[in-house]
DNA sequence: AGATATATGTTATAGTATAACGCAAAACAG
DNA sequence: CTGTTTTGCGTTATACTATAACATATATCT
């Protein structure tokens, strides 16, 4: 399971811009991924390891692209359904999302938990964090209702400052 | 033409997927547009109008290069600045929304308001819906406020079924 | 009228994403 | 364990989306 007290960037929202020690929350994370693919009964490929892996380390959004090119570089295939079909898995198995708004994608740092989580971008310094979303979810569900309109699946994504470029108003790489 | 029993709601958000007169409510937001952008001390050039007039007589998401189609059929331009450039314009000044899920735009069915809408994107005739997207925002701030994050402009966005499809099941096209 | 700012149109190119095919490896049935 | 089926990988090729940079024209403001 995953150790919020390993991991304060990745468990506690309110400490999703802080500095962290990130290496261990990309480990615990893999982890569950494995477990989580196994008990689904899908595969976690070379090629989808990886990709997985290098989210987690960037631990921000990256583009099809920028994934590619490290794939590429390690051995994998070097065309853009190589990395768009390894993302897209990890996306429906719940270990990656997609940020529209990036055209990127980001390791899901709450993997197992049902979540249709927010996004909080920063236009500054491209910092994504996973807000808990349940609570919109919600509301969007309820004023879907109204109109007669079932939700399957959100989009919520939000642009703005995080805490550091708030008080800066000049990009702060708040993670390497 | 325009056939009111199959074009969903226009002018109430309750009345969103509702069939209702909608060459009337196109007058009615073209009009409203006009005051706001005089107002504003910004400039309804021809192309900007059409492009407007455009996305209102679709009454549905259009990508730019239907929109360029049409813009340049018409003796417009007929390159890609042309349309993003207009539809930008609209954008900025509340008239249209980018609905990014289907990188496409749509015309604002309530210019005036300060809103951040949700839509409701049916997945199977691609109607698009703006709900009031007041309470969600107001959770999303919330959220963000928690941690720190100062929101300053939210996507949000619901993938589903709108009332007809979710009934018969497959697509019925409300618009032609 | 002249200076300045704003808009339009162009060419060219960058960036994002998917379709379709052949091959190889894994999973499965007998 | 062998043939069959399914799944995944890698490729080529192409489609779709978006923007930079520049030239020309039209408003706007003294």
């Amino acid at each position: 399971m995953h150790d919020p007290s390993t991991c304060p960037g990745c468990a506690q929202p309110d400490l999703a811009f802080a500095p962290h020690d990130h290496s261990r929350c990309s480990d615990v994370v893999m982890a569950l991924a494995e477990v989580q693919l196994a008990q689904a009964g899908q595969r976690l490929t070379p090629v989808r390891r990886r990709t997985l892996q290098i989210l987690l380390e960037a631990h921000r959004a990256m583009g099809a692209y920028d994934v590619l090119e490290r794939l590429a570089a390690e051995g994998f295939g070097h065309q853009p359904p190589v990395a768009y079909r390894a993302l897209e898995f990890l996306e429906e198995n719940g270990l990656a999302h997609r940020i529209r708004r990036l055209n990127a994608f980001t390791a899901c740092m709450h993997p197992g938990e049902i979540h249709a989580p927010a996004f909080l971008i920063c236009r500054l310094c491209n910092v994504v964090a996973e807000a808990p979303g349940a609570a919109i979810g919600l509301s969007l569900g309820q004023a879907a209702k109204k109109v007669g309109f079932t939700v399957e699946r959100a989009t919520l994504e939000a642009l703005g400052l995080c805490p550091a470029c708030s008080i800066s108003q000049s990009p702060v790489r708040g993670l390497a």
